[in-house]
This record gives structure tokens, sequence and C-alpha cells, in this order.
DNA sequence: TTGAAAGCGCTACCAG
DNA sequence: CTGGTAGCGCTTTCAA
């Protein structure tokens, strides 16, 4: 099942299999449909390794991220698959769990396997990872982390600016006990929305109190976050949620205990995800657009029509502030 | 950044370089140190195609699902990578988005990469495709489709047995008007608990009505079959859902309307998605261990200790019901 | 313990 | 329009 096997089954050269196979120079045609049967009868299936490695090529984007659990994730993904299959790459995907050392033997997968860029869409980034990054040449998109330039294109969300819109409004609406709920994550964006909190509430409501709880990013670490908060101290009139996913873990563990939301207190999330509008109540969030992200990282990492990428620059994405029906006054 | 260049800048032939790398044959320590610098110093990193081409391996399973989006398939996944990463196999998945188009290409794919073994969990399977695969000699596992024997090992989840399950259940408490949805699958285990469904009826309680409505699998497809279900006749007391996901697609529509649940209309979903039980309320389920799915999947792919793959049976996977807050008495 | 060399299957360049 | 052939980068005997 070689080339050369339909090669002699139809009587030409490997040479010319090669060619009617990639369509590629001009066979003539009962040349071709003679090839094409023997290929077919032999139920041909060229080795795309010998045809990466002989020709260079690989036409493959690489994608890591943290946690496909996340639909934020697969949302990315989704959008970035769409146009890579629609400009006949492929996409290659690997998940670290957050997990730096998967990171690592993704990202040596990833150049093993010579791909023609490479995203990396993960919170658990390393300073070394990304100088590593920088001077293998890979084309690269980084997100959230790092700088821009050489063979490095950085994509920024303005948390900043999700966070200031998410605390001016609940400052309006009289809070003052804030929670805050994260994962297990001291680089990188999640770090960045806590910073970009408590800097916002020292501007916009300097005596606001914020408590913190951190746990795994899932429905189970929303929960447990809200377990901790809620025996640890006073209980808060709102609750942060670094992103939708946790939140709404934190809206079952508010229900389990009979606190309703928003009345007793409010929950935001981040990110709007689908499921953002089908938990109950609705979550105020941030909407983040995932499919933006997942094109700018095809336009970046594919070679353009002139063969170069336009990988080096920052591209910084404006978040949108949407309020539905986990958020009320605070409570008396 | 070739494995020759790193033998010129240690002074050794490329054999000795490979060998070092691949921690293969005794190579004295000096020499492997020698090696090992030089291959750091250049950042080698070697190539995996032609790895995969000299070495005729590859050490990776090939996935194919229907919708990453369900959780229910990420869950299979994640048990099989686990498998996968500590037994140093690589894990390729493609996503078909219900495409017989891009199953085709997927499976094209996977054997060109020539992975190890196969896991094909979809619902579009067509005969010809399996068929195909059947030919291909690759060892394959099919969720739910086709027939074991030679390179296929089927992985059958006792569908009917749960479906059974909920009609007793939902009989016994009453109910008499009753509906269905499902995605948009003609093939496959969808149809299977359609089937099932009716079958049950039949026996269990002949008097009962059935109404069906199908729509994509995804929140929003639970939504829409409730729209269509509701206004298309008189209201059912009971809305059986083909999988979690699609359920609490149909609880938020019956939120919206007002519609308690499961005071005015019970809801049951299948899968036992994590987010089965933070949704509100949470579902009554059957719970399929995605987990076993996923271990099984690399058991019957991966060789074992004796060198042969123990494709060719079939495991039959049998399901628990879940009772928990969505499903009541028949309203009177 | 190490080197030389024969491929793995395919592409691409050069002739014809 | 087609054939011959030199690699692509690595693994793996076979000798030394």
């Amino acid at each position: 099942m070689s080339l050369e096997e339909v090669a002699k089954r139809s009587g030409v050269s490997t040479a010319t299999v090669s060619r009617v196979l990639n369509g590629v120079a001009v066979v003539k045609s009962s040349t071709r449909a003679r090839v094409m049967k023997a290929a077919a009868e032999l139920k041909y299936h060229p080795n795309l390794h010998a045809r990466n490695l002989a020709g260079g090529r690989s036409r493959t984007i690489g994608v890591i991220v943290s946690n496909l659990d996340n639909p934020f994730f697969l949302d990315v993904y989704r959008a970035l698959e769409e146009d890579c299959h629609s400009h006949d790459y492929e996409v290659l995907v690997a998940n670290t769990a957050y997990s730096s050392k998967q990171l690592i033997a993704a990202i040596r997968l990833m150049i093993g396997r010579r791909v023609t860029g490479l995203a990396v869409i993960v919170s658990e980034m390393e300073d070394a990872i990304v100088r590593e990054l920088t001077e293998s040449q890979l084309p690269t998109v980084l997100y959230d982390v790092g700088a821009a330039g050489g063979n490095i294109t950085k994509i920024r969300v303005n948390y900043r600016q999700g966070v200031e819109r998410i605390v001016e409004y609940l400052a309006a609406l009289g809070h003052q006990k804030m929670s805050f709920i994260g994962h297990h994550t001291v680089l990188g964006p999640l770090d960045e929305r806590r910073r970009a909190l408590f800097d916002t509430v020292r501007v916009v409501c300097p005596n606001a109190t914020v408590r913190v709880a951190v746990d795994g990013d899932s429905l189970d670490g929303g929960r447990q976050a809200v377990r901790e908060i809620l025996s640890s101290g006073p209980a808060p009139t709102v609750i942060i949620c670094v992103n939708d996913l946790m939140a709404v873990g934190a809206l079952k563990e508010l229900r389990d205990r009979g606190i309703r939301v928003p009345q007793d207190v409010s929950v935001t999330g981040f990110d709007n995800i689908k499921l953002s509008e089908f938990c109950c109540p609705a979550l105020t969030t941030v909407h983040i657009p995932r499919d933006r992200i997942g094109h700018s990282l095809f336009t970046s990492l594919a070679p353009g029509s002139n063969g170069a990428t336009s990988v080096g620059k920052e591209l910084v994405i404006d978040p949108e502030f949407v309020v539905r029906d986990s958020t009320g006054p605070a409570r008396k």
C-alpha cells in the first residue's frame, strides 16, 4: 500500500502517481484515470509522514489549551478549525490540564510535527517557556502573555475594561462586601483579572472589601470556592467569578443553601459562554468574542498569499458587559 | 536542526545520536553527555515525521467524535488520553460536527497518519464507512454501530435498559402524555434510543402517547425542540430528552415560559454529564460511565505486552438510572 | 560501544 | 506529458 505499488499496478512511475494524487501538473486524463483506479483498488492511503517529510510543509496549525472542558476554549477552537478546514489546513489540539509539564510536552510535540504555526491559549505559561517559544522561530500566537514581536503575536483581551464595568455596575447597585472566586493559577490572564479587580475597586469604591477563594476551573471548583467563601467569614453581597463555568458551579451551591440570587447575593461570570444564558438565573457576565479570537489565530498563523505569516503584532480584543438576571441591588 | 547536525557537533555518528535520544542500546555515558549537550545547545527537536517514517510505528491513537461540544465526548476523551499518556501514546482528535463528509476526511487523515488504533464515537456512521473501516485492517473501536469481529471491536451501551428504567419510572408516576426530543440523526445510537422508547412504551404503558421533536445537539437545540413540542399540540406531562445537554436547553425554555419542572412537566436527560447536577432542577437521568468507555478504548486499541491488540470483541456497557429533581408525579 | 549505510514513502527537480 | 532520481530526517541492521 505504497505509492510504488500504485505506480506498478497502473504502469506508470511514482512521479506520475504523485502528480495525479496531488492534482499537480497536467497529466493525460487517460493516465490519470488509470492511476485513480489503481489507487482505489488498492485502497491506497498516502503516508502523511512521508509526505510531510518529503515536502517539508505540513499545512497544520497546532493549538494548545489549558482546559478543553471549558467551553470557552472549544469556541475558540471551533472558529479556528473552520478557517483551517476551509483553507485546507489541519488542526492539532493538545490539552495541558493546567500542567506546565504537559505544556512543555505539547510544545515539543507540535514542534516535532513541524506545524506551520502554533497557538498557545493557556494560563500556566512560564517565562522560560515563552522564551523558548520566542527563540524557536515558530510562528506563534500567545494569549494574554508575553510580548509581541519577531515570530510572536500576542492576543490580548482587555480584561481590565471588563472588570471595570462589572465593578462600576455593582458599586452603583450598592455592593460593598464583595468576593472573588478564581482558579489555581498565579500567572497569566487569571491573575490579571484578580489584579484588575483590586485596582478597580480601589478607585471606584474604596470602601468595599474583597475576599478571594480559588479552586479548580470547573463546575465543582466554583461550588467549592463558594463553600470556602461562605465558611470563612461574613457572607458577601456579591460573588464575582473569574469565568462563567465556575459561576455556574457557584450558583448551584448557593441554590442548595437556599441563598437566592440575586436577592440575597449577586453573581457575575466572565466569558459569556452559551451556558451562561441557560443556567438559572442567567448570568450577568462579560462577553469575550471567542470567534474573533479563533479567526485571528488563523489569520496570524497561516501564511498569506504572499507566503509570509503576519505574526509579530499585538491584537487587543475588547469585551462587552452583558447584564442578565444574576445581579441586583445589594441587600440592606 | 537535524540529527546530523547534532552528530556533527558532538563528533559522533547519527546512529549514536539516535541511540542516545531514544535511550536505546548502551552508550558510553561520556558520549551520551556530549550528545545531550549538543542537542540542547542546538535546540534540537526531532522531526516526528521522519521518525515515524523510519520507525514504521507511531504510538498514536486516533479518536473521531461527532460533537466535542457535548461534554459526553470530552469525558470519554479524557479517560482515553489519561491511559495514552501514561503508556507513552499520543492522542489525535477529530471532530466531525455530525457530517459524513467530515467523518470520511477524518478517517482518511487518521489512516494517513498511520495511527496505531482508531476509535470512532459518532452517530453519523454509514454502512459504507463501516465497511471501509472493516476492510482497512486498522484496529478500530466502533461505538454503538457495526459488528464486532476481525479488526473491529464494538462498544455498545445498553440504551434500551436505560430507556426502560425511565419509562417504567415515569409510568409509575402516572405519566401518559409523553414527548421525546432528540437530534437530527437517522442512524446509530440516537435512533436506538428513540426506538427503544417506543418499544418500551408499547409494553409498559400502551395507553401513553409519545410526540417527537428533533433539533441540533446543543443547548439551543433542546430549547428549540421544546418550542416545537409546545406549539404543535397539547402540552405533554413529560419530556424525555436524548441527552443531558439538550435537556438543559429544554429546561431553559420551560423556565422562560413559566412552566414549572417537575410540577407542570417532568424532564429526563441521558448520559449524566456533570452539568446535569448543576442545572436547575438537577436532572433525572441515566448514567453512562464515560470513563469506562475511554479506558476500554485504550485497552482495545493499544497492543498489549504480547504485541497484539485485543480488538474483535463486543463490550456491553450497562447504564444506571439516576433520579434527581426534574421528575415528579404527572399533573392531574 | 560505535559507525556505515540501507531504506521508510513521498515530493520535486531535471531530462527527455 | 512522463520517467528517473536525489533527497527529506530518522531508525536499524550489520560490521567493526
